[in-house]
DNA sequence: CGACTTTGACCTGCGC
DNA sequence: GCGCAGGTCAAAGTCG
């Protein structure tokens, strides 16, 4: 997938929009000009300046579409990878099928992209399992996994995903060496909807967060998280790519267009466009002192934008926050859990 | 002091 | 029926 080149052109036209009118005050000002500026700049001037700002803007805007457009279709073909290549590994994994039901029920589950929409699976489980388990309320919902990168150095199990969860056992399991957690969500006290956390056996930097159920309450960060109806990413090992393809992408769009770093950059940018456009001549009339610091230099705008873009996406809970809003968004895009 | 975590014991289902 | 493995319970410990 090659990104880079999209992205390349889209930083640079969206960080100094008008820089045209930024380089233009480049002349040394002179004492004069504030007396004759306010008669030079006539209304048909104003009107052609704004008018080859529009089509600048809707050539702009015409472009990023296409990018858009790209990165869609790129997108749709990863995705068709991903789904062969689980497709593959669900026939390699159930064939030596020792597992006990339940796991291999589970695995079922998870391996046909991990999403059990309807339950399927619950529906075949006898009534004399019922009859026999009457303390543990059968799950009857779907059973999804999250797959979370953790620092290396990070032993915890512990999946940020706005909801509230109690710890409630840990066990080694024999497939696994790293110890599995169990969580119930805490957030409601009916909320039947339990969490297993166990870290992956090829690479133990990633936690593979098992969801059983549904919650039946908001997520505490709904707002700013999303919901934690996670995005499973199946049998995937790891699935890198997969994982850090989606958010790197749209990082990478943030740091041209991001509403967390606009008020700092583009906003003085808006400022100036206005103070150029209509205020011109104010503009001109200040003296050299008071233009510096509004018009700092279109390079260290970018690179102010781009320090606090990478210092988010350096920054693990902001990611994983994203991850989890993603998984979200995308799978109210699917969902019937079909990718 | 309440909420949460830890951890050994116990329960349950499954294969032999 | 027995043993194994996964899942759950609950008392004790920890923390803010």
């Amino acid at each position: 997938m090659d990104y880079s080149s999209c992205i390349s052109t889209s930083l640079d036209l969206n960080i100094r929009p008008l820089r045209a009118h930024d380089e233009a005050p480049k002349r040394e000002p002179q004492e004069t000009d504030f007396m004759d500026l306010g008669l030079n700049t006539s209304a048909k001037e104003k009107t052609g300046a704004l008018v080859e700002e529009l089509n600048r803007v809707s050539a702009e805007n015409k472009k990023l579409t296409q990018m858009l457009t790209v990165m869609c279709e790129n997108y749709n073909t990863l995705r068709s990878q991903v789904m062969d290549y689980m497709s593959k590994n669900a026939e390699k994994e159930l064939s030596p099928s020792k597992k006990r039901k339940c796991d291999s029920n589970n695995n079922i589950g998870e391996n046909n992209n991990n999403i059990l929409a309807n339950g399927a699976s619950e529906s075949s489980s006898t009534d004399e399992d019922s009859s026999k388990k009457p303390r543990e309320e059968k799950i009857t919902a779907k059973i999804s996994r999250l797959y979370v990168r953790t620092e290396a150095s990070d032993t915890g199990l512990i999946v940020k995903d706005g909801y509230q969860w109690r710890k409630y056992g840990q066990k080694v399991t024999r497939d696994n060496p790293c110890p599995r957690a169990y969580f119930k969500c805490s957030f409601a006290p009916s909320c039947p909807v339990k969490k297993k956390v166990q870290r992956s056996v090829e690479d133990q930097a990633v936690l593979v967060a098992t969801y059983e159920g549904e919650h039946n309450h908001p997520t505490q960060m709904e707002e700013t998280q999303g919901s934690s109806r996670c995005m499973a990413i199946g049998s995937v090992p790891c699935s890198t790519s997969l994982n850090s393809s989606g958010p790197t992408i749209t990082l990478d769009l943030t740091k041209s267009k991001s509403p967390i770093v606009s008020p700092s950059s583009n906003n003085n940018n808006d400022n100036n466009n206005n103070n150029n456009n209509n205020n011109n001549s104010n503009n001109n009339n200040n003296n050299k002192t008071t233009l510096k610091p509004k018009t700092e230099s279109p390079e260290i705008q970018r690179f102010l934008v781009e320090q606090m873009a990478s210092s988010l996406t350096k920054d693990p809970s902001f990611t994983a926050a994203l991850a989890a809003a993603i998984s979200g968004k995308i799978f109210h895009q699917n969902p019937t859990g079909k990718w």
